[in-house]
RNA sequence: GCGCCCGUAGCUCAGUCGGAUAGAGCACAGGAUUCCUAAUCCUGGGGUCAGAGGUUCAAAUCCUCUCGGGCGCACCA
């Protein structure tokens, strides 16, 4: 069993019901502001427990007292080697060395496996990402979306939960218009018409070109003569699955593939919207009502209408919002409700969208109409966590790279992928919270550096590998395989660092939970830099000590329990680059 | 004017569910290489956690206000 359960929540949980048992305690206390953590200094043990203090006032007794009483319980456990009682009343118990070296044994045997919990039991959770409009290829700012999405999907998987991933393809509104008469223009071009320059507010970029030639070919030059009405439908049809193949394209440079694509078009044609509407109305949600003028800026054309409103106040949003436009159609947000309803009836009481950050003014809302389409319902009420992902500095050797579709030196996602490669680029997008700007300097994300954390780990497995290779040379390949390294005797493992280094090791499950449950990606990044660090100050110890080298000569079952240590960090390493799709290195180049 | 995000070392950023003396990297100063990759490591200085109140055993973290920065603000997606 993992130190985890027996010396995390479940096992002062156990020594409270204890308490309870044998009277010391009321039975009614709640347990919920307990906390179970590794306490950041070293003279506090190796695990800190704060339960007394949260319980002392509702039990009745002083915190000190509280506090002995459960370290009291504690002591029984023959792992545990001592408990104190520190500070207002801290709990802080030192664990037997045989708790460590039996972890290493697990790591060991649970491979990459190690750090997978059961917390989401199964539960289907629906992150939403991407959702980048099929009019063009895709820029930095969607990768950026794109490597969250993904990781945070991963690692919602390797926290127990049942994850679709899943794509909402835009392909209903105004711009797509826009795009298939840039496709007819360039289909004209195509046919040996000289177009000119692409009329402002179409599509300029030369990714039209192919998919022109393409219709050219097929269909020849049956829609040259013909109206715009008649043509529309069909370049519509022909631009947007051009383009969704340019976006999958895309998306396959990234190692990301989607288990699902809503497309707008659908949830209007099968009425859905129109039901989503409906339900609404019958909860007496919708009226008939006149906006006030946004204050401080007021568009130009601002006039005083009458529109059917949701009440999203109700829930939390500042306005009510418009669902239907002047001309009778519906709004963005009409359909979007639509699909969030969607959703919600697929069996996704959970859902995640991930947004760029220019769209947080309509989190609100969104979050309000989920709230409005749940409440009272069967499944429960739904819950939907918007994660707001900010904008990129492309940078070049230090200086802002200068963006403009018309200098011709337009950056896509895919450019900067061929250029960087695929996991420097998806480990490097989750080395900054999603909430906080991100500079990505072309140059220095492929440095060689202590500062350039992708390099930093993986250099660190690499030199694992390396000394893995030495000692093959002396055990042979099969004696240095996780299962056969399992059977090492980890006892050997005296010096206080390489059991710091277990310690490191043994907090990844943890990082796991609490990264899924925050929906926090970059944790996993953080943790794999300082899992590194301790590795290769290890390595370090070794050149001024020689006896700390890994490979000892002349003792093989304390080279054998090292190759375990090491083999262990490499297996967690790559545990936690598995979270970005990224592959260990066994050598740099 | 309103809403959301942010403000932590000179710079770039972490900081777990509110926990004990707030941490890394860069930069700066010094040191380690007959040895498995020095592409690394070790030591040191450096802080009014923007500011002011409040909540409590305990606040960078939660609440209120002020200041400063970014984004958004009827029918666009």
């Amino acid at each position: 069993m993992s130190w985890n359960k027996p010396y995390g929540r479940d096992g002062i949980v156990a020594a409270l019901d204890a308490l309870v048992a044998d009277g010391t305690l009321p039975g009614d206390l709640s347990y919920e502001r307990i906390t179970v953590e590794t306490p950041r200094e070293e003279g506090h043990g190796h695990v800190a427990i704060n339960a007394a203090m949260v319980l002392a006032k509702p039990a009745g007794l002083k915190p000190r007292d509280l506090a002995e009483a459960i370290a009291e319980k504690l002591r029984s456990d023959n792992a545990v080697t001592k408990v104190e009682i520190a500070g207002p009343g801290f709990i802080n118990i030192t664990l037997s060395d045989n708790v460590w070296f039996n972890e290493l044994t697990q790591i060991l045997q649970a491979g990459t496996d190690y750090g997978s919990s059961d917390m989401g039991a199964g539960e289907p959770v629906n992150v939403e990402f991407v959702s980048a409009n099929p009019t063009g290829p895709m820029h930095v700012g969607h990768g950026r979306g794109a490597a969250f999405g993904e990781s945070l999907s991963t690692l919602l998987t390797k926290a127990g939960y049942s994850v679709t991933r899943e794509y909402w393809v835009n392909d209903a509104g105004a711009q797509i218009d826009k795009l298939s008469q840039s496709l007819h223009l360039r289909y004209r071009e195509a046919l040996g018409e000289d177009i000119g320059e692409m009329p402002e507010g179409l599509y300029p970029g030369d990714y039209l070109v192919g998919p022109a030639k393409e219709l050219a070919d097929k269909d020849g030059d049956q829609w040259l003569a013909k109206d715009e009405s008649e043509w529309l439908g069909v370049f519509r049809r022909y631009a947007i699955d051009a383009m969704m193949d340019l976006i999958r394209a895309d998306l396959e440079r990234l190692g990301i593939r989607f288990d699902v694509f809503t497309f707008e078009s659908s949830m209007v044609d099968s009425g859905k919207v129109q039901a989503a509407l409906d339900s609404l109305t019958d909860k007496g949600l919708l009226y008939t009502g006149v906006l006030e003028p946004p204050k401080g800026k007021k568009p130009d054309d601002w006039e005083p209408r009458p529109q059917t409103l949701f009440r999203s106040t109700d829930f939390g949003d500042d306005v009510d919002r418009p669902l239907i436009k002047s001309d009778g159609s519906w709004t963005y947000f009409s359909t979007d409700i639509a699909y969030h309803w969607d959703k919600y009836q697929r069996g996704f009481k959970t859902q995640i969208n991930i947004w760029g950050a220019d769209h947080g003014g309509y989190v609100k809302r969104m979050q309000a109409a989920v709230k409005a389409m749940t409440t009272g319902e069967s499944g429960g009420e739904g819950d939907l966590d918007v994660k707001l992902c900010q904008m990129i500095n492309l940078m070049e050797n230090g200086e802002q790279f200068k963006m403009s579709k018309r200098a011709g030196n337009f950056i896509t996602m895919a450019d900067v992928v061929d250029k960087v490669g695929k996991d420097v680029f998806r480990f490097f997008m989750m080395t900054r919270k999603n909430d906080a700007q991100l500079d990505f300097d072309l140059q220095k994300v492929t440095e060689q550096s202590r500062d350039n954390p992708v390099f930093y780990v993986q250099y660190a497995n690499a030199r694992i590998c390396s000394v893995l290779r030495h000692a093959a040379e002396t055990f042979g390949e099969d004696a240095l395989t996780p299962e056969a390294l399992s059977g090492a005797d980890m006892s050997r493992l005296e010096d206080e660092a390489e059991k710091v280094l277990i310690m490191q090791m043994a907090n990844w499950p943890r990082i796991v939970e609490s990264a899924a449950l925050a929906h926090e990606p970059h944790r996993v990044a953080f943790y794999l830099n300082d899992l590194a660090a301790g590795f290769h100050g290890l390595w370090n110890l070794g050149k001024d000590n020689t006896q700390l080298r890994f490979i000892v000569e002349g003792d093989q079952e304390l080279t054998r329990a090292r190759m375990a240590l090491i083999r262990g960090v490499s297996l967690v390493i790559a545990s936690g680059l598995d979270v970005f799709g990224v592959t260990p290195v066994e050598e740099m180049r």
